[in-house]
Order: structure tokens, then C-alpha cells, then sequence
DNA sequence: CAAACATATGAGCATCTGCTCATATGTTCA
DNA sequence: TGAACATATGAGCAGATGCTCATATGTTTG
């Protein structure tokens, strides 16, 4: 069975089923911007990045110390912070030889928390 | 370079960098639950998740409905309920032969409206 | 019970992801 | 300038992911 061979009685009468998906559609976001949250969320669906930012949220930190405090190496430290900068998530301030990360939106601690609600409930 | 060669003089001058390795590692999450979160926001990482979330903030529906909506087939839009079931985003209803998803958690739309405001910055 | 409908599920496959390893870039200081 | 340090990056690989296709399960109705 594919899309478009669903028997609309199964739900609630609808006159027009096809007006009610356009409407549906309509009232949310647009579909680049879907794209765009979803690519969000990806952020916070690796235990790793996740990490990362829960350090942040105690204080900035250069690449090494996180890598360190996570028992991971430098280069796959390294590799989640340009993600997460990409992301806007984090930023950085160079100081000398070391660079420093930091959280760079305000978001992101009440995200963490909501979801943190969730999987304790 | 590994995780353990990194020289901490470049950041400021701690007296006892394993202690606080550990003192930073102590004001997070235990480690399992940083994981069931990084899960938890796996869910939203993906757009075909999202939009059905976007769709069951609206009104509870049955799989074809979605399917329909979504332009997608029953069976793609099946196995990504049967997830988000599992991660208790989604509950169930039968009516006679049709199942109607809903949403099951009150943090789903600020967590959505939270990540939307980000990429909207 | 059999046919029709709604949904669920397992296998298979192409793509994505997160790491490692080697190496490059950039900075400081003797 | 060259050595040491801090970070960045590209290639490659194993495992995860999201879909399709075929089929199974469950429900209603004739």
C-alpha cells in the first residue's frame, strides 16, 4: 500500500480529505524549515555532543580539557565542536595557542532541562 | 595526540586538573541518563518525525491519515510511530480497525518551539 | 468463514554518522 | 627560525538509520 491509497473513511467524515491535508500542511511550518529543526535536534542526538554541551553549560573550555574530562581524543572533540559551531551552538575565543568554547544560545540549557524532564518521568 | 596527552597549562591554573575533571563530570547527568537523552533527542533529528509530531499537535490521526498528509507510505510512517511509541512521544487509541496516534508528552511542543525560535535567530 | 481494510513488522539496502589515524595549520617562545 | 604545543581536517571504516518491499496480524462486515 502506498500514499495515496488510503481509504479516507477510516477517520472522521471529512468532506474534502484532500483540502483538510493541504490545511494540515498549511499550518505548520514550511518544509525547508522542518528540514532545518530537524538538523537541529541532530545536535542533541549524540551522547558525545550532548556531553559537550552540558561542560559548556558549567563554563568555556579549550578542546584538550573537554577531551580530557570526557576520556575521548582531541580529534573527536574537535570534530563535534566544528559541528556544533556550525550549528551555532557553541563559539569560540582564541586566547594565544588555546581556543576556547563556549555556549553560544540561550536555548540550550532550557532544551537540555525539558528533555531532561521527559526521560525522568 | 589521545585523550590523556593533553597539557593542561593552557588553560588557567588549577592546582588539581584530574579533581576537577571529576568535579565537572559530578554536576552532570549520570552518564546512562545522558545517554536515554541523547535518545530522547534523537527523535527529533529526523524531519519525517518532526512533521508527524507537527501533525499530532493538531489532532490526533490515524496512520493512512498520516501517510496520506505526509505523502509518504504506510509502512515509513508505521515504523517511525512504532518509534516514537517507544520513546513515549506518541499513545494509541484503536477504534475499530484504525489506531489514532496522539501526542503523549507536554514538553513536545515547547521543546518544538524552542528549537524553531533557535533556527529562526 | 472469507474478503476487505488498517496497521505492524522483518529483511534488505543505500546513505549517514562518529570515530580513528595520519597529517596539516596556527601560535608561542627559546 | 625551529621545536613544542593546541587545534583542525581529510580519508577511511564499522555501525546506525530510514526507507522499500513483501508479508503478517488484527478488525469489521457480508
Amino acid at each position: 500500500m502506498n500514499a495515496s491509497d488510503h481509504d479516507k473513511s477510516c477517520c472522521e467524515v471529512v468532506a474534502d480529505h484532500e483540502n483538510l491535508a493541504k490545511e494540515l500542511l498549511g499550518g505548520m511550518p514550511p518544509e525547508e524549515d522542518l528540514y532545518d529543526l530537524a538538523d537541529f535536534f541532530k545536535v542533541f542526538g549524540d551522547s558525545t555532543r550532548v556531553k559537550i554541551l552540558y561542560l559548556l553549560l558549567c563554563s568555556e573550555m579549550c578542546v584538550g580539557h573537554i577531551a580530557d574530562t570526557l576520556g575521548m581524543t582531541q580529534s573527536a572533540i574537535s570534530h563535534q565542536l566544528r559541528f556544533l559551531k556550525q550549528m551555532k551552538l557553541v563559539s569560540t575565543q582564541r586566547e594565544g595557542k588555546t581556543i576556547f568554547y563556549s555556549l553560544a544560545d540561550a536555548h540550550i540549557e532550557s532544551i537540555l532541562s525539558q528533555g531532561y524532564e521527559h526521560i525522568k518521568e
